[in-house]
DNA sequence: CCTTATCGAGCGAGCGTTCGGTAGATATTG
DNA sequence: CAATATCTACCGAACGCTCGCTCGATAAGG
């Protein structure tokens, strides 16, 4: 198995890809976000703010998911939380503040989960691309209304954290791009891969959290999803011959 | 010519497909929504209402398309527009009605294009698929801030508007889910073909418009992006060693 | 001069945010 | 260790403001 193409298809056949041992749980990025706010935050003891803050973030998120952030009002959010007007206010100097601790806690998780791949997986580039998209679709999952947050949030920004979501994008773009090209130059992709095909790989992982309740209605697990998108995209960029080797059982139609 | 493997392999192998010959103008979108609300609209003259509607609708779609629906007031609109707060209410009742009247002129024109086909579009699966989907990409073009606002708004919908959003993302799926059924029984596609793909499709559909910003910017034409989703799509229902075929020009990476 | 189309001051409601106040935990003192 | 002082975390009424929307006044055309 020293040849890319065979290597190639040996991944490609339906083989599991190697998952990430362990996700960050929700008390994890609570209290990365209150590190990184200390300034903003006014309680001091973290056995106080640790769990009120979660708890806030935790309503946050969910009150925003239906109606949006906008008309999530704070008093919604103090009832919901069970806390005051001004209790909240030592959590956050301003709404805006809210918004911006949640998006940058998922951009930065982004980054670091999907930067990190296990040593075995870098090797050759087909399990490589696989890796990215099947745990790019297990965190989203693992982290559903934080990333359904970030994603219906994120388009009515002002320009300041517009700008913020739109970097972070093309950094999740660019992990697939490099995947790509290196695949390329190694032979186990083709060399007339299109270079839209990173771009493309993006929207099919978000329709995952975005549309999650579509699927759940239909039967269709994050496994079989995740090998379908994984098999679309290697049918867009390996050889072809060792493409049809990768079958994906077939699923429930809806 | 009459085998069907042989007819796939030529329609794939970048042959433009058959193009829409005229799309609607905004000005005909308004003429419709004129008619649908008359009742709710007390201007009659339509030599008076017809371009006040569209100046309405239009400046709507273009202040809610930069910072989104709930936070254009009618303020806004109004000093836009040129019209006073009590005059645009002789085009609408609430602004919840404004909204749906450009959500439901949208939702109808997906489904008045797309199930129209032209007759000898119909004649073979691939031929049918790419018409479809490059007959998407060439209407949200043309209408684009018609487009972003039905994306960006349909989300944070009272429930009775994102059902009707729901239903109509459904039967545009439905398009693509008849046209791959008919290409597996007609044995042009694969038997094995995802029925995950139909799904896929639509986010492809909905990334050129939503992130047109960024094609643009890379330089990435319309032509192109089409031609790049056709590939893609054929890739993965076409048997082996016909999609093979289907190659696209190599275009600028961003 | 009546109809039609538009105007724009103004209403009540609800928004994000502030701030004086307080109960209970904690530290200090005699 | 009791008494006192201080601090911490939170409360909730109130403020200034903007919102969607109304309605009597007004202008223009046939």
């Amino acid at each position: 198995m020293s040849n890319p193409t065979q290597r190639a298809a040996h991944a490609a056949a339906g083989t599991p890809v190697p998952r990430l041992a362990a996700l960050p749980t929700v008390a994890q990025l609570c209290q990365s976000i209150l590190a990184r706010h200390q300034d903003t935050i006014s309680v001091r003891k973290p056995a106080i703010a640790l769990p009120r803050l979660q708890r806030i973030l935790e309503t946050a998120i969910d009150l925003s998911n239906k109606g949006g952030f906008q008309a999530m009002s704070l008093r919604d959010l103090s009832r919901e939380t069970g806390m005051s007007a001004g209790g909240l206010y030592a959590y956050f100097d301003s709404k805006t503040t809210l918004l911006k601790m949640i998006l940058a806690e998922v951009t930065d998780l982004v980054q670091r989960v999907l930067s990190d791949p296990p040593a075995d997986v870098m090797r050759d580039p087909v399990t490589h691309l696989r890796w990215l998209i099947d745990t790019h679709l297990r965190m989203t999952e693992a982290l559903l209304p934080w990333f359904t947050f970030a994603f219906m949030e994120a388009k009515n920004f002002p320009p300041a954290e517009r700008r913020m979501a739109i970097d972070s994008e093309m950094l999740t773009e660019s992990f697939f791009s490099a995947v790509v090209l290196r695949g390329i130059e190694s032979g186990a992709f083709r060399p007339d891969t299109s270079p839209l095909l990173p771009a493309l790989i993006k929207p099919l992982l978000q329709e995952w959290y975005v549309k999650r309740a579509k699927y759940r209605r239909r039967g269709i697990t994050l496994d079989s999803y995740s090998a379908e998108v994984q098999a679309v995209v290697l049918r867009a960029c390996l050889p072809d011959g060792v493409a049809a080797v990768t079958h994906v059982p077939r699923q429930m139609i809806g």
